[in-house]
RNA sequence: GGUCCCGUGGUCAAGUGGUUAAGACACCGCCCUUUCACGGCGGUAUCAUGGGUUCGAAUCCCGUCGGGAUCACCA
């Protein structure tokens, strides 16, 4: 077979890759500095394991002082959705995550490397693509059967039957050129191929920088360099365009393990020297049957990025989250640093943990709330604010309207010491300050209120006595005084030791007393400082309330 | 099924031959507070399993089991 024939005759007007090679130096960049790159598709998501990667690369540009940049992976026209190309990129800068380099989200591209857009390189893969025609290291195939997914869906739930896994020479590595030749004057489409050197048994040695070398299975399919349609997928691509772009260090999930190997191969066929590579653990849930499974978009909303967006989880939140999952001393460096910024800590690449960790609502609401409770009544505000434009609008015209009312009612018991922890996320203000914010008196049934039916006789006691002893101008000690003086008028204990020892001789204590009072100002049990509540009320709608569950009882 | 990866409490995990096996979340209890909280203190609970090697193993080796990932002209 005459190569350099077969190479002009697919690839007639390719540009030799010397070209590509001189147009794309290295990168002036200080020793040590990693470039590094996220690399999504356009599927209109950004998945959390994207962010997770994004959240690595990041730490690593960062502690070495190199280059992040995004690159679009748009290889796959059936798996794209329209208008997605800025959907990623767009959530990632929602979480303070920008790169520096590559596509940006007004549209531009920044940079020496580009395009940024796989789809846009083309002309690239077909150099690189006609190199290994002209060695001897890739092939046309014409079989169409390949193309078509169902097939190959229905050839891969064959080859699971099988005792071993098939190692797949493409029958077309055989053909001669004129074959090759009149299938073209046919008009018929190709793709190209990789005539892989594998033999069934082989192995090759790969280094991962978290797991160390691993021995893997050397690939033995010819696998698909460029589609039929003239675009490479992924394998082919990515090992082009970081090779072009001075990729360090590649950050992908350890679900490309076993892939690894084929991409191996065609770093050793293009004679390009391998970069490094991190395997990152896959984040999972746990499933229907018990078992864990890789957090899902279709099954999980929390494999979406704009699923902390639309709760209102503060983005400093989930990115500490993320954070403390890629390095988990991370959670000590924030207890003895709680007032740095989280990007001062010193990621270490080696440090990742290895195996797939379950994905924990509770810890990251834990850390969202430490980081609410620490925001000034003001910033609340704002980020509620800005939360409720965009999903509550309604919620966010009553906020602008009243604006110093909603930062009283932010401030209640938030700037001693120790504030409160109410809120979890920002979209949960409506509903935790409802009390405050909604149509209190017209909306409340008696079913509203947090309250046993068998303490109604004595809450109708309390609430219709209380009503008259209330003034807005006592101060907090007076009104407490009141509130003792009262319930021992009721039989409620006011010596809570005395309370404990005989609990049958009296009504309830003080805590049970200021329920009755609490639930029928606020309709809950748990509320911040009442008194503060009272004040921010005013004598005549707190009476009004007080009333309103006399009522109703 | 083949292959690879992973296996310390319910969850995230520290740990690299000698530790009472850290810490965090969750759960429970007590204390503080004569309201709600916040806070403080404490508790339950873990080295998947069987063999080695060793004076000594969570740690090293082998087997077993369990879980995960992957096996496309998808990324």
């Amino acid at each position: 077979m005459d190569y350099k024939k077969l190479a002009e005759l697919l690839y007639p007007n390719a540009k030799d890759v010397s070209f590509w090679e001189e147009k794309y130096p290295q990168r002036n960049l200080s020793s040590g500095a990693e470039v590094v790159r996220i690399a999504p598709s356009p599927t209109g998501y950004l998945h959390i394991g994207n962010f997770f990667g994004a959240m690595v690369d990041y730490e690593i540009a960062k502690t070495t002082g190199g280059v992040f940049y995004f690159r679009l992976e748009d290889t796959d026209k059936k798996r794209e959705v329209d208008g997605a190309d800025f959907v990623a990129l767009n959530v990632l800068k929602e979480f303070g995550i920008s790169p520096d380099e590559g596509l940006m989200p007004n549209g531009t591209e920044k940079g020496n490397y580009g395009p940024y857009r796989q789809s846009e390189r083309l002309e690239i893969y077909k150099s690189y693509a006609k190199k290994l025609v002209l060695e001897g290291k890739a092939f046309p195939c014409f079989c169409q059967k390949a193309a078509d997914v169902g097939e190959v869906f229905q050839r891969r739930e064959k080859e699971l039957q099988t005792e071993a896994s098939i190692s797949e020479k493409d029958p077309c590595r055989n053909l001669t050129f004129e074959e090759i030749e009149a299938k073209l004057k046919e008009n018929k489409k190709f793709a190209l191929r990789l005539k892989s050197n594998g033999k069934e048994g082989d192995k090759v040695v790969a280094f991962d920088l978290c797991r160390g070398e691993m021995e893997l299975p050397a690939n033995c399919k010819d696998i698909v360099l460029v589609k039929d349609n003239g675009i490479p997928p992924y394998a082919f691509a990515h090992v082009i365009d970081d090779h072009l772009m001075k990729t360090t260090t590649v950050v992908r999930g350890s679900d490309w393990l076993s892939t690894w190997p084929q991409h191996l191969e065609i770093y050793e066929a293009l004679g390009l020297k391998v970069i490094n590579y991190i395997h990152t653990p896959l984040i999972s849930k746990l499933g229907e049957n018990g078992n864990k499974r890789k957090i899902s978009k279709r099954y999980d909303p929390e494999a979406d990025m704009r699923f902390y967006v639309e709760m209102g989880i503060p983005k400093v939140a989930v990115c500490e989250y993320v954070l403390n999952l890629a390095n988990s001393n991370f959670e000590l460096w924030r207890a003895a640093n709680p007032e740095l910024d989280f990007r001062e800590f010193k990621f270490s690449p080696n440090k990742i943990g290895l195996s797939s960790p379950l994905f924990d609502m509770n810890k990251l609401l834990d850390i969202s709330k430490n980081y609410i409770s620490k925001l000034s009544a003001t910033e609340v505000y704002s980020n509620v604010l800005s939360w409720a434009k965009e999903f509550d609008k309604d919620f966010a015209k009553l906020l602008e309207e009243r604006k110093d009312f909603a930062i009283s009612v932010f401030n209640i018991d938030r700037e001693g010491k120790n504030p409160r922890k109410d809120l979890e996320m920002f979209s949960q203000a409506k509903k935790v300050f409802s009390y405050m914010f909604l149509d209190f008196l017209g909306q409340m049934k008696i079913e509203d209120y947090e309250i046993d039916s068998k303490d109604f006789a004595k809450a109708k006691r309390v609430v219709s006595e209380y009503k008259n002893v209330l003034d807005e101008k006592d101060d907090k000690e007076t009104w407490f005084s009141k509130i003792k003086t009262l319930a021992q008028k009721l039989g409620f204990a006011t010596d809570n030791k005395e309370f404990k020892k005989n609990p049958e001789n009296f009504e309830g204590n003080v805590a049970n007393f200021c329920e009755f009072i609490r639930v029928a100002i606020t309709g809950r049990k748990n509320s911040p400082d009442l008194f503060t509540i009272i004040s921010i009320l005013g004598q005549e709608k707190t009476v009004k309330r007080l009333e309103k569950l006399e009522n109703l009882l």
